[in-house]
This record gives C-alpha cells, sequence and structure tokens, in this order.
RNA sequence: GGGGCCAUAGGGUAGCCUGGUUAUCCUUGGGGACUGGGGGUCCUCAGACCCGAGUUCAAAUCUCGGUGGCCCCA
C-alpha cells in the first residue's frame, strides 16, 4: 500500500507520547519526516481515514448549510480590521510579503483562520432579511506560526483539515439557536465516531478573539490531559460591525447581522486514534476504517493455494459492500495479522485449509480480538452483526475511562499534578478563575452542572462548578 | 519567554571524549530458495556521518552559526 515499510516499535500505550508518535509511523497515518516544523505528510491510508471521517462531518453539515470555499490570502487591512479578533492572532500568523522578486504593496496572511476572508464577501451577499439565515461551510487548511511545542494531528503549524462554519443570522437569539444546533451536529458526529466529550462554555478569558462567548467540545486523552476537539462561536455583531454586513428588515431599516462560526480540525482524528487505541495499535471505528475486511488467505504445503485463494475472492465478492481486502502479500500469515490490528481494521477473516475442508472462515474482531469459527453460509449475518456492535463496544469503552477520570474536589491544589478532569466549586470572577488555575496547575475548561458550594478563592456561596483540566 | 539534551542508511543504533584503514550491529528494501493457523530461516545485493563556515596535513569526531527533533521550568 506504502513503498515505506516501518518496524513496529512496541511502545505501550501507558507511554502516551511516544505511542502516538511511533503510531502514527507504523499505522500509516502520518509521516513525520517533513523538513518544516509543525508540517506532517499523510500517508494514503491516513488520508483514506481523514476522507472517510470527513464524509461523516460533510453528510451532517450538508443538512442545511452549502460548502463554499474563500481564499487563503487575506490583505492586512482586512486582517487588521477586527482589533480584539486580531489581537488573539497577530503572534502567529505567516506573511506573504513577496511576489517573485519584487516585495508586494499589501502583506498578505496565510488564513489563520477565515473571518477576515469571508465576512467582506458576506457583507456583498448579503442584502435583506430574505438573504438569511445564510449558512456555508468550507474544508480547508489554515497556518499559524507556532513556537511552541508542535505535535502531528494536534498543535499544527498548517492545520490541513478545518472545517469551519461561518453563519449570518437576523437577531441574536435566532444566532444563539445556530450554536445549540452546531453542538447537537458536532454530538451526533462524535457519537459516530465513539469519542465521549464535554461541552462546556469557555471563561470569557479564554473564548475566541471577538466572540461573545465560546462554546468548546473536549476529550480526555489517554495521559488525563484534555483536548479541544471542536469549537461553536457566537459572535454577535462584532464582526458585522467590523466588515459592515447589514440587511435590510421588514421595515426598511439597515441591521446588523448576528454571526457564528464553528469548527472541527484533525484534531477529531487525534481523538479516534488516542482515545480507541490500544498496546496492538489503532482500533477504528468501521464506518471510517479504510479497511473494513481484511482477508487473510494460509497457505500450506499440503493444501491447494489455488483453492484457498479462490475462495477468498468469493468472499470478497460476498462483502463487496464493505471496504475488503485479500492481503496476498508473501510474509508469513502471523506477520499480517500485526500489521491489520496496527492499521485498526475492524474484521479480519483467516481462510485456511481447515476453513476450507469444514466450509467455514475464521473470523476475528479487533477491539476484543476474539477468533471464532464461522459457516460460510451464516458469515454475512455474524460479520455484520460484530460490525454493529463494535463501534458501541468500543465507545463505551472509552466513555469509562473518561467517567473514570472526572473527579470532583474541594481545593485547587487536589487537582495539582494529577490525572484527568476535575469539578470544583467556583464563583465565577476572572479572577478568582485565574486563582484556581495557578493552584491547580490546570485551566479552567468551562462551567458543568451546578451545585451548591463555596468558591474556594474568596469563599462566596455558588452554584458553579468549573471544569479542570491540563489541555493540550 | 528561559534553560538543557540530541542529530550517523527508510527506522533504531555503535563509533565522537582521546581527529588518521573499507564507519558497527539490528531492522527495512531488491533478488533467490525453503516455509506458511500470531512478528520464519538461509544465501545474496542495496542503503548513512543534517546544512554552512572555521581550526587542521587530515573532521562523523573539535569550534561557531543555521535548521530540525526531544525534555524541563515560567
Amino acid at each position: 500500500m506504502c513503498p515505506q515499510q516501518f518496524r513496529s516499535s512496541a511502545v505501550k500505550k501507558t507511554n502516551f507520547s511516544n505511542w502516538f508518535n511511533d503510531l502514527l509511523v507504523d499505522a500509516q497515518i502520518m509521516d513525520v519526516r517533513y523538513p518544516i516544523k509543525g508540517l506532517y505528510v499523510w500517508f494514503p491510508f491516513g488520508f483514506k481515514l481523514r476522507k472517510l471521517t470527513y464524509d461523516v462531518l460533510r453528510s451532517l453539515l450538508d443538512r442545511d448549510h452549502e460548502e463554499a470555499y474563500f481564499p487563503l490570502l487575506i490583505p492586512e487591512n482586512e486582517l487588521l480590521k477586527e482589533s480584539e479578533h486580531i489581537k488573539g492572532f497577530e503572534e502567529e500568523v505567516f506573511w506573504v510579503t513577496r511576489g517573485g522578486f519584487g516585495e508586494l504593496d499589501i502583506p498578505l496572511a496565510l488564513r489563520p483562520t477565515s473571518e477576515a476572508a469571508i465576512y467582506p464577501i458576506f457583507s456583498i451577499w448579503i442584502r435583506s432579511h430574505a438573504d438569511l439565515p445564510l449558512k456555508i461551510y468550507q474544508l480547508v487548511n489554515a497556518f499559524r506560526y507556532e513556537t511552541k511545542h508542535t505535535r502531528p494531528l494536534i498543535r499544527l503549524r498548517e492545520i490541513t483539515s478545518f472545517a469551519e462554519a461561518h453563519t449570518a443570522h437576523t437577531s441574536w437569539e435566532d444566532a444563539e439557536l445556530q450554536t445549540a444546533a452546531a453542538v447537537e451536529l458536532y454530538k451526533e458526529f462524535y457519537d459516530r465516531l465513539g469519542i465521549p466529550y464535554i461541552v462546556s462554555r469557555r471563561p470569557t478569558w479564554d473564548k475566541f478573539p471577538g466572540a461573545d462567548y465560546t462554546l468548546a467540545f473536549d476529550t480526555l486523552m489517554p495521559d488525563g490531559k484534555s483536548l479541544q476537539i471542536g469549537t461553536i462561536h457566537h459572535l454577535g455583531t462584532n464582526f458585522a460591525k467590523t466588515f459592515d454586513v447589514t440587511y435590510e428588515d421588514r421595515d426598511g431599516n439597515q441591521q446588523f447581522v448576528n454571526q457564528t462560526c464553528y469548527g472541527i480540525s484533525e484534531r477529531c482524528i487525534a481523538a479516534v486514534i488516542s482515545v480507541h487505541g490500544d498496546d496492538k495499535g489503532l482500533i477504528l471505528p468501521p464506518e471510517i476504517s479504510p479497511v473494513q475486511v481484511a482477508i487473510v488467505p494460509i497457505y500450506s504445503k499440503q493444501a491447494d493455494s489455488e483453492a484457498i485463494l479462490k475462495a477468498c475472492s468469493e468472499i470478497q465478492q460476498e462483502l463487496s459492500h464493505y471496504r475488503v481486502v485479500i492481503d496476498t502479500d508473501d510474509i508469513r500469515p502471523g506477520a499480517k495479522f500485526y500489521k491489520w490490528e496496527k492499521q485498526g481494521v475492524p474484521i479480519r477473516l483467516e481462510i485456511g485449509p481447515r476453513d476450507l475442508s469444514s466450509g467455514s472462515v475464521t473470523l476475528v474482531r479487533r477491539d476484543t480480538r476474539e477468533k471464532e469459527s464461522v459457516k460460510r453460509t451464516e458469515m454475512q449475518g455474524r460479520l455484520a452483526q460484530a460490525m454493529s456492535n463494535m463501534l458501541e463496544n468500543i465507545a463505551e469503552r472509552a466513555r469509562a475511562f473518561q467517567v473514570s477520570h472526572m473527579v470532583d474536589i474541594e481545593m485547587p491544589e487536589q487537582a495539582k499534578g494529577k490525572k484527568g478532569i476535575f469539578r470544583i466549586s467556583w464563583c465565577g470572577s476572572e479572577s478568582c478563575g485565574r486563582k484556581i488555575q495557578e493552584l491547580s496547575d490546570a485551566d479552567v475548561l468551562g462551567e458543568t452542572d451546578p451545585i451548591e458550594g463555596r468558591c474556594p478563592v474568596c469563599s462566596a456561596p455558588t452554584t458553579i462548578r468549573a471544569l479542570l483540566a491540563r489541555p493540550y
């Protein structure tokens, strides 16, 4: 499938950072050897995984969004218009300043996100209330000049797979309803990947620059850190005022639109890999697995290998509604088993002399690694059953892990040096929130279900509870 | 933002301190033979001193800069 073969390094998942890096290469997701910091190459296998995953997201967005495409380059004057927004990004913008040998009149930014590319055009497109709501999305790359530690799929200089949606509405309330709809959409997406999540409203000091508020999806990584895997922003009229996005209402008055934007990046792939994978490699939900069934012929000196191969291709025909490969490489069967397990293929079928003579196949599922002999006539049903049960099984496993790492604490210091997500009472003020962050050595992700308590910093009675975690 | 460590074949490494023969081993890749129900064996071939400058008769080895990677602290 790929020109390069890599020896698996047998790093355990308990050493998460090394496990993740090695697995990306061993399982043929990404090549990490590109010579620019923070940029990586998608292997064909990884790229198929990416495509299948984003097919799911696309199908959800396509229900009531239209896909569009806006340019990569943004003129400096547009980018600098929204002052709060640009303050949040200016230190990490890549600039194009030259064309050939000549300096450009206006420096061009590589989009760190696309508000400043899209909203000037919204200003042209939107004339009246009849044009609203407007809902578009695009699947693009975005660039951020990260100076800290970059990581494949998680902290990148080129985000290659940013699915960002942008909507415009007549009222603040309509936009708020849209943020709720976006939350539901993202929940459905992550449910289909079996990824558990926590949705919360980011504290004011951590919201999207220029937004009224930010909602975020977080999931728990195996090392106890949280990973932000989706954000939803209510932009109010802040950007509309900056980019002059107005509409004529029913009474003939010009009004600013209310906007939202929300996005998911390839961190969703990082989550699938990290949350579900084990010491043997990837475990992929069947829906997004580039290969759903791997057939391994078992030859032997005594058996007719022609007959075995014939049986393999008959079975491939029978299973043509799945993504099936027959592994005819000239390596030992055991090596193939390890290879397909590394790549997270949900079902493996072994066809050897024993199966042939008994009219059955040997079926192995990746999540449990259970092996069973199944009659050929019952194979379809048994396989479909295993496939549909697998997502449920790995999702439940992931949920159990996350739940077992949710800890209620009373003092911020209790979170220090510990793994997981913590719940703690908080008065809701920024100063106390920042103090809690300092004492716990963790970040306030947002608020969770309320409970009676007292703020550990100022002792004020409160029902607010903060979620704390060390984020990626 | 501050500090430390590292860079030798596709991957992992020895050699560097103390400069000097054909750069070590494992793995991987090509060819061949046997083998085949959990990482096979043998034969054979291929493949590397990050980039630039300096010191020196001589640099993988010493010095400086760049680039890239890893770790710690704020």
